[in-house]
DNA sequence: TATTGTTATACTCTATAACTATA
DNA sequence: TATAGTTATAGAGTATAACAATA
């Protein structure tokens, strides 16, 4: 039998975020490790299948992915055919999925859909949408907070 | 201006809860670095804090760390003069705050309640609880599967 | 001058496996 | 047999700096 141990940490709202946060992402990573991506990728698909031509850059931008890291990830992503790249101009290229991309997209998008329904499942239609408002909020206050000082 | 761009991840909850939670740590992790300690280090704080004599195996169950990435955590701790150990038995040895650790640690919790008002700031004490209500519930309901699998 | 894409690099966090000493 | 602590190592994710080519 364990000896009761005091936790600390049980009334900080940002500890409680993290560790759930944390907890959904691995469970996200597994349901996604059968379609061979992992969750920075998926992610990557959604978007340029949402949005054609777009370049990597704004891919970046939009997940707060930097740059450099875009890079390779665009790279393998390429490199197993799921994506074409096609010159805009001299400097950028536009991002298009292939059949094959599209096809694994729409499972990866799946993959999310069943995820969010199954982690989020117990709270009720009204608490999702009062917590993915709050959490929309928060999200944008503190952005807003990062522009003014940069 | 900027061409307008779809954002086809928006209505993810997890999606949401992930971002805000990188925001979270980063500014928390910046409120840190003033007393030269992360998240993790300043976490650990805590517990020994409120439970003298604790193990790092069962600080590492309580906050989700491997035992084999406790070791150099608490290594590194202990040679800042942060805590001392004490044998139990064999194997197993007690961890308690020093003085300049005890002190430390009352400025690092005092830097993680403000930064829990200032980031939640925006909601109210209602949303809050509500919040931190959720995300208790979400947790334990996580772990009770994983219990159950493993 | 600013931006796109690239390379190189490094740090943190997390994870596994193997080992010892002890319970 | 199970647990505590250690060591070595590896993989992700994320960060900066510097560069060439282009806008």
């Amino acid at each position: 039998m364990a000896t009761h141990i005091e936790d600390p940490v049980d009334g900080l709202l940002g500890y409680h975020l993290r560790r759930v946060s944390v907890q959904s992402m691995a469970d996200f990573s597994t349901a996604l490790a059968r379609l061979e991506l992992r969750p920075a990728e998926a992610s990557v698909l959604f978007v340029i299948g949402a949005n054609p031509q777009v370049t990597q850059s704004q891919i970046g931008r939009m997940l707060g992915i930097k740059r450099a890291n875009m890079t390779p990830l665009v790279a393998s992503l390429a490199r197993r055919g799921l994506l074409r790249a096609t010159p805009k101009d001299g400097r950028s290229q536009g991002l298009a999925l292939t059949a094959k991309g599209t096809t694994l997209a729409r499972k990866a998008r799946a993959a999310a859909d069943q995820h969010d329904r199954r982690f989020f499942g117990a709270l009720s239609t009204e608490e999702r949408r009062a917590l993915l408002g709050q959490l929309r909020a928060l999200w944008h206050q503190r952005r807003r907070a990062a522009t003014d000082e940069g």
